[in-house]
Order: structure tokens, then C-alpha cells, then sequence
DNA sequence: CCTGGAATGTACCATTTGGTACATGAGCCG
DNA sequence: CGGCTCATGTACCAAATGGTACATTCCAGG
């Protein structure tokens, strides 16, 4: 019987060997699709022929509709973990440069749909969506990490560097947040200027308080 | 005939003399509803049944599916005018003040679940979901201009608070995100702190390149 | 009391949904 | 060639969907 095929839903369970391009080629054709029509209310009947297959095949390779909506996730974070990848290839020197590559590397104009789609997910991710959730589950994390190790060779204690990676995520999402919604890529790369000029040369022996313990009531 | 009633869409053209109790209590119930459930997936039906009536009522007042989904939007916004609204109550006289007091209205941990809410609507807003568009028009805008206002006692040059208070939304969105995301808390305000601390005084004075013409290839 | 419009309930509809059963190709390996 | 597995097409299904038609209740104003 071939009917097992179906039931455990393709070549799933054991380690992954060459990840069937058919299913890859698929999945790339999905994100494709979510990336230009949106993720919301898609069916897969709608995905399927947008992409030049049928709903059939999309059941066949991911199982189910939150099995797809699954390696969508996975796919778009492993895209986003190579970006980050990229930006530790070459070392530098100063931290404002480092911001500014990073910026560079998120609002890519080529890559603004992209970056609708992650915000997207992003959002149905925060609001629990099952399939979605493990979006949120290292993602902060992984940039801060990232964020540290290319600061460590200036020489910024470990801590005070963590909560300035914080910070400076904060500002490029906020900020490519803003650009995606209002456009206005001059005054949003203004403000990330004014951002990261303060962090040329050794500016943390310039700042007070980089620590956790004050407050403001 | 009293179709005419349906067809036109319960009351609605003419101006809203009170927004009809009856229509204004299910617009919160659903609100309640998104915000606790997520928007993602909810069928007229299965939201009907949560707050306590029929899918046919939520037609009769909203008219369609969209019409809900709009009124919601329109609702989050007002929801989040009022509450910029009551940020400028009282008169403040150091820009970091207003930081933290911007950080406190917007990080309410009882309202974790309303800026979930409110992200998710983003999101799909900026997938160019039709009927939620809207959010985006002047969001960004208001909170500029409100930001603007409110700096003004300061004495702080126009265009260079401007760009500050594009830098301080980015900041506080990008670390609101972060904490929904990963509810550290206490980190996540320490960033914010480092953030703050820069804005005491008169700080628009002592540092360069505030302008938008600069930028590092 | 009665009438008229708003609000609500009941029943229905065509369409679409995610998912399944079964048959059929396509290509490789023995 | 013969089998065997992956891939795909066709057909189907029960359930759920958004929306509508029609009847009914509720309540204020004449």
C-alpha cells in the first residue's frame, strides 16, 4: 500500500539528507508567494495554484496546512540566520560601522517584502499562533549573541555590550519597521545616523550607567 | 420591507450621533476577543460564539467580514490616540523624563496582550491587508507629531527633534517587540535606560551631526 | 393600544475549506 | 524486464465558511 506514504507525511523523521529538492523547490515557491500576496487568510488551494501545483502536492510534502505554515517559519528564519552569518565575515573595528553594515543588511530596498513577511509572522507569532511561535523562541537571542561575539574583539565588557546589542536591535527593528510603513528612507536613515554616531571610538569609557541596576520610578 | 436594513448595513452613512451602544459593546467584545484569542484564523462564527452571540449579528452591524476587521482597526487606533493623548497631560521639562514615561505607557505589562494585538494587525498591514491599510496611513505620523509637540517647551530646534523622535519610537517599538518576544523584562528596560540617559539636559546641544546630510557609505 | 423601525433568531445556501482514497506515472536498481 | 519508491493527478468528502431571506421580538412614540 502506498497510502503510508501520505499518512506520516513524506519523507519526514529521521535527519534530513538532501532535504528532496522537489519539497525545497516547493517551499521556495511558497515563501515566494507569501512574500508578494501576504500570508493571510491563504488557502492552499489558492498557494497551490499561484505556485503551479496542487493543494494535493502541499499535503503531500508538509503533511498538513500548519505543517506548511511550519517550514515556511523555519525556512524564513534560516534565511534570516545566514544574513546574520554574512555580516560576521569580514571583522570591524569601530561599532558605529558594525551598526551601520547591519542596517544595510536589513533594509536591503530587494529585500522589503521579504521583511513584511517576517513582521508578519512576527506578529501572529506574539499573538500564539501554535505553528508560528518558535519564530520568537531564539530569535532575540541569536541576534544578541551574534551581536556580542562581533563586538568582542574591541574590547567592550561583556555585559555593557549585551544591553547595547539590545538597544541597537531595538533601533533597527524599529526603525525597518518605520521604513516599511512610511517609506521615508531618507529621514528613517537619519535617524539611525544620528544612532550610531555615538558609537565611534571607545564610547564605552564616555558613558555612565551601561548597567542594570538603575531605574528611573 | 425590512431588508433595506440589511442591505445599507445597520446604521451607518449619515454621521455617528452615538455610536449605538448595542454595536459599540460587540466592537469591544471582539476586540477582547482578538486580543486574547489572536486575529489569525477566526471565523464570524467561532468569534460570535466567544462573546456571546450570532454570526448573523456581527453582519447585521458590520456589514461583512471586513467591516469587522476594519472597525477593530479603528478602534486599536483610537484606543492608541488616547493613550498618546493622556501622554501630554502633564508638561515635562527633560526629554529623558519623557522617554521613560512614553516606555512606562506603552510597556504596561496589563497591556501586553492589547500590543500583541496590535502588532499582529501590523504586520498584516503591511502585507497590504485591505482593510487594515489604514494603520499604517498616519501611525507613524501622529506619534512623530505628538512627539514634536510635546518637545517643544524644550527649546530643541524643529528638525532636530524630528529626527530624535523618530530614533526614540524606533527605540521604544524595537524594545516593546523584545519584550513581548521575551519577556525580560528587567533587560529590556536597562536598555531602554541607556537609551534615556543620553537625553538629559540639554542635550541636543552637545552633540553633532543631528542633520540628515551625512552618511557613511 | 398600535405601529414602525431596530435588533435578533432560524434556516438556508453556494462555495470553499483541509484532508483523504485510490490510481497512475516516472525513474532507479537489481 | 520487474519491482519499488517517490511523485503526482483525479475524485471525492464532511465540515465550515461568509452571506442572505424571512420571520420574529422588543420597545419607544403617536
Amino acid at each position: 500500500m502506498t497510502g503510508v506514504v501520505e499518512t506520516d507525511g513524506a519523507p519526514e523523521g529521521a535527519g534530513e539528507p538532501t532535504v528532496l529538492p522537489a519539497k525545497q523547490r516547493l517551499l521556495d515557491a511558497v515563501v515566494a508567494h507569501f512574500t508578494t500576496e501576504g500570508l493571510a487568510d491563504q488557502s492552499l488551494r489558492r498557494i497551490a495554484e499561484a505556485i503551479g501545483t496542487s493543494h494535493r502536492m502541499l499535503l503531500y510534502h508538509f503533511g498538513s496546512k500548519d505543517g506548511l505554515l511550519l517550514a515556511v517559519v523555519r525556512e524564513v528564519e534560516a534565511r534570516t540566520q545566514d544574513r546574520l552569518a554574512a555580516l560576521g565575515e569580514d571583522t570591524l573595528d569601530e561599532t558605529d560601522t558594525l551598526i551601520r553594515r547591519m542596517w544595510t543588511y536589513l533594509a536591503d530596498p530587494a529585500l522589503g517584502d521579504f521583511e513584511r513577511l517576517f513582521f508578519a509572522l512576527y506578529g501572529r507569532a506574539l499573538q500564539g499562533d501554535t505553528a508560528i511561535r518558535s519564530l520568537l523562541d531564539d530569535d532575540i537571542a541569536q541576534w544578541l549573541d551574534a551581536n556580542v561575539a562581533l563586538s568582542a574583539p574591541l574590547g567592550v565588557p561583556a555585559d555593557v555590550v549585551r544591553t547595547h546589542a539590545r538597544l541597537g536591535l531595538a533601533v533597527t527593528r524599529g526603525l525597518l519597521l518605520d521604513l516599511l510603513a512610511t517609506g521615508d528612507r531618507e529621514e528613517v536613515e537619519a535617524a539611525l545616523e544620528v544612532f550610531a554616531a555615538r558609537y565611534r571610538g571607545r564610547w564605552w569609557e564616555l558613558q555612565a550607567g551601561t548597567g542594570s541596576s538603575e531605574r528611573a520610578s
